[in-house]
DNA sequence: CTTTACGCCTGACGGC
DNA sequence: TGCCGTCAGGCGTAAA
């Protein structure tokens, strides 16, 4: 399930394949993805050189001349790079077909993804103008998190999951951030003190970072721009592993669902 | 405002 | 073996 280190590992690695190429031909064979994708995406991109590729959130944007591209990889989509000449495959949906016989395809078999364009500033796009810092910028911090908690009742899972509250933080590495920070996920959010936010804003950076070094997590879709799996799944001390032993006490793992997410704690390291 | 539930969709899995 | 029900889940949206 591509969350933030695995949409920055494929932005990582497209980055310098895509940019400054010029994008001849869009072949879309099923625009049915979330959001239908838009006849003036293959309108605007053909002809245009990809000037950038960034990340928000969970979000890729291409920047071209006239707009930018935003593409989401939802549950289960994936960016390769290949040859233009590779046949394409079941849910290959859409081909930026570049100058250079490379051809990015995007495949999403469960097709909650997205490919849209958009012609203003990125920032202003609806989808984007109201999330929260990214993890890694000095405006994410556990002062921000204990601000922002005040009063609310929810459990911190869900709050650390919230768009608003932290961009690009998902079902898996809030398990994980909160386990290595020893926070309970079923804890109300405006229940926890400013020094446990300063840890857990720390775990979140250092889990996010650790991913991405090792280019993300592969569940079962989930692929790299070559098309090999990352390698984080190996790491991973609580996502999908209710009933097994803690990595750190050896106690068994709980599993319950928070916030309609499966969620899974150690009942003793984490309070 | 916050919180909760729903639905989009396919593939994997378990039961019979 | 095959059929069918259930589940997973990012995240926008609607409803409470």
């Amino acid at each position: 399930m591509p969350e933030l280190p695995e949409v920055e590992t494929t932005r990582r690695e497209l980055e310098p394949r895509l940019v400054g190429r010029r994008v001849k031909r869009v072949v879309v064979r099923e625009p049915r993805l979330r959001w239908p994708v838009p006849p003036e995406l293959a309108a605007r991109l053909e002809g245009r050189r990809i000037t950038g590729l960034a990340r928000r959130a969970k979000y890729l944007l291409a920047s071209a001349r006239g707009g930018t591209a935003l593409i989401h990889l939802g549950m289960t989509g994936s960016l390769r790079l290949m040859s233009s000449s590779d046949p394409a495959g079941p849910h290959d949906h859409v081909d930026w077909r570049l100058d250079d016989g490379q051809c990015l395809r995007y495949r999403d078999p469960r097709r909650f993804g997205a490919m849209l364009w958009w012609e203003g500033a990125p920032a202003r796009h609806p989808l984007l103008s109201r999330l929260g810092p990214e993890p890694f910028t000095d405006a994410f911090h556990g002062g921000w998190l204990h601000e922002r908690s005040r009063g609310r009742r929810a459990a911190v899972k869900s709050f650390l999951m919230d768009g608003r509250i932290v961009a690009g933080v998902g079902n898996i590495y809030a398990n994980e951030a909160l386990f290595e920070a020893g926070i309970h996920p079923g804890r109300p959010a405006g229940r926890i003190s400013r020094e446990r936010y300063e840890r857990l804003a720390d775990a979140v950076r250092r889990i996010l970072s650790r991913s991405i070094g090792a280019g993300g997590t592969s569940f079962r879709d989930y692929v790299r721009t070559d098309g090999e799996p990352g390698r984080y799944q190996t790491r991973l001390m609580t996502y999908d592993r209710a009933g097994k032993p803690c990595v750190r006490c050896g106690a068994a793992l709980r599993g319950r669902i928070i916030g309609q997410r499966s969620t899974v704690w150690c009942p003793r390291c984490q309070r």
